[in-house]
DNA sequence: TTTCGTACCATGAATTCCCATGGGAGACGA
DNA sequence: TCGTCTCCCATGGGAATTCATGGTACGAAA
């Protein structure tokens, strides 16, 4: 799976563009593909993971199969249907009973990239946090953090505060 | 299977037609066909998905095949086509027990594509949805959404306001 | 004929691709 | 150990393509 450890500052030029660390680019399912950056309030900066990511995150209908690897079941098959039918219907009727996947959806970019590595940051993502000239990628496991290295460092300063805090 | 992500807003011209974005007709399985759009009240937007998604959810009638490939069962068979009959007669006699699907398609439009990739929206439709010379098309995973851009952006501080809420 | 719907064409802007450059780190040899 | 060479990666600019958008022409139906 994806792990993006360590902190890269990169400048971010005129249209917006800013090379991904290859490190981070190497931790993804396809590296040669895109990312997934998002944004969600009250937060200071970009979230970034990897498709496989959300992928995994959504359930996989299973098709009836069988564990041995022999035929579908039919009635599992139609069990199978008959669930995804209802789904649609709450989907439609807009009762989905997955309000935070919509969001997440709704609010996450596809950023593809360029023959040297690099992505454009859309231009209210950027707004919205505080991005600027340069841009810092910062590891956080199995996703990352795009923030304004300025205000990262401050955020910096203050989990090293409460984990002294937290060992005293 | 096809993933809508992200939200895009497009001009609606005097003649309804909206430019679909390119990264949710690629999502299609037919790139270059087109897209259902429907309306359920109480929704305050259309709800667009692939061809794919609607065909899934009919059962493909089982023709008796044994699962391990050989031929099919004649009983198996002959039972089939007899509750394929029943389920006939009670759809042509409006007695169908799934009141929501048979609504869902009679609201549901195909909509081509033309050369530029457009749509034309149905007057009626965009009337439903307050949508007149702009529309944000919301991506939703599995299928997406088509709003009004004004109300979409109440609707998702709405939303950001539920997850900040769950988090809490 | 008039109106509606659809296909085709034109345009400008935005985006993406491609090539060039420079710096830094590591490899290698002396 | 020191210096040099090489490769990788970040960065920038310009060209080419794509895409959104608007208009026009054509055909069918009323």
């Amino acid at each position: 799976m994806a792990l993006f450890i360590s902190a890269f500052e990169n400048k971010v030029d005129r249209k917006g563009r800013v090379s991904v660390p290859v490190s981070f680019r190497m931790a993804l399912s396809e590296p040669q593909h895109c990312i997934l950056v998002g944004y969600l309030p009250p937060n200071k900066a970009l979230t970034g993971f990897d498709r496989s990511r959300l992928d995994s995150l959504y359930p996989q209908p299973s098709d009836g199969s069988l564990s041995d690897g022999s035929q579908p079941d039919p009635a599992e098959k139609e069990k199978r249907i008959a669930r995804e039918r209802l789904r649609l219907q709450r989907e439609m009727m807009g009762q989905s009973d997955d309000g935070v996947m919509d969001t997440l959806n709704a609010n996450t970019r596809e950023l593809p990239f360029d023959g040297e590595g690099r992505v454009v940051l859309p231009a209210d993502l950027m707004k919205r946090a505080n991005i600027e000239d340069r841009a810092i990628f910062v590891g956080r496991g199995s996703r990352f953090e795009i923030w304004n290295p300025d205000l990262y460092e401050k955020q910096r300063e203050a989990e090293f505060k409460a984990l002294a805090g937290e060992a005293a």
